[in-house]
DNA sequence: TTCTTAATCAAACACTTTGTTCTGTAAATA
DNA sequence: TATTTACAGAACAAAGTGTTTGATTAAGAA
């Protein structure tokens, strides 16, 4: 990739974060957002057809950080799933998701933060199906599996915005209690 | 109220809630607003301000239907709250969701539903408190009070979703019961 | 270095959307 | 009936969108 296009595309993603702290997705303007990353009118729409397309890619690529590196089955000793090992994935998580706090923290509780939030359920629902619940075993359960996993993305990113209300002051091993306690019982 | 002035908020309502099946809501224009209700533009802007006013406004009419007559603690006969009670309240809350199930399966699966999914969380918290969280039994959870109730709140968002998405197949009861059966054994 | 390719910029463009303001008309209520 | 009050229609400025043009300028390869 050109040195000059990433510029371009770190500008623009740097100008767009900042801007959605104080206003609302739908409010900021591509004027605004290419005043601010200081590129030309024609560059913005090379790189983003529409502006929605900018707040995809925006997240594709913070989602990419916090989630790459997670521990992977394969890699642990054990395959039959416990607790203890589901809980380390959280904090993992977590911890990825502290780092990256500043913009997390704008994309998930700014207004019109939904497209974010179906990105965010959508490659979270993955990890709760391989690691989380142990295939087969609920089976049994009265409630139907897709409704369980969509239950548990649900309350992980429930407990990520509540975390980021109060300022991340809680720390990760923490909030990752919190989750196993409402999630723990069910699975 | 005038008789004109209920007769064009509900077409605008109408036009506007039959719109939001097929377009999402930022892509919606006032101008569509109003050829498709058949009212002059000085007349939609004399009542609501914004589009955004005029989503509000429908999600409030819509909320006080389906939370209008829930059953108060006050009329029920014993003040200790058992899990059964706030099982029916549940129950009888779907029933209400299921009555206006076409205008809810709009706002709540459409894109940009953020702002209405808020304003129900908002609704269904004062419920937690009142009646699913037996006030002074959870303070010595290890999870903080506020957490559990959105958690609680985003649980019942969620799995209306659900609901939604699988066309409202479930009863209201055995939905209370999957409810039930993830959150029950929390509070 | 030099050459070639490709990204950028500035300006102007047609177009859509927004929200306001005007005046005349029709319907509700007292 | 008389008097409010809501509505329609048209025109309006202002702002935003997405595209086109041609000229610069920087990047990467020879």
């Amino acid at each position: 990739m050109d040195r000059r296009q990433r510029k371009t595309r770190e500008a623009i993603f740097n100008a767009f974060s900042e801007m959605l702290s104080n206003k609302s997705y739908s409010r900021i303007t591509v004027q605004e957002i290419i005043d601010k990353a200081d590129v030309g009118r024609t560059t913005f729409y090379s790189h983003f057809p529409t502006k929605d397309d900018l707040l995809r890619e925006m997240c594709s690529e913070l989602f990419e950080h916090v989630f790459s590196d997670a521990p992977e089955a394969e890699q642990t000793h054990d395959f039959s799933m416990t607790s203890g090992s589901s809980k380390e994935i959280v904090t993992h998580i977590l911890y990825h998701l502290k780092e990256h706090g500043r913009r997390m923290s704008i994309l998930l509780t700014c207004e019109s933060g939904e497209l974010f939030q179906r990105y965010f359920k959508q490659y979270f629902n993955n990890l709760v199906m391989i690691h989380i619940l142990n295939p087969g075993k609920h089976k049994t359960t009265v409630v139907p599996e897709d409704f369980l996993i969509a239950h548990i993305s649900a309350s992980f990113v429930n407990i990520v915005q509540w975390w980021l209300e109060n300022n991340m002051e809680q720390s990760p091993e923490l909030l990752a209690e919190y989750f196993e306690a409402v999630t723990g019982p069910i699975v």
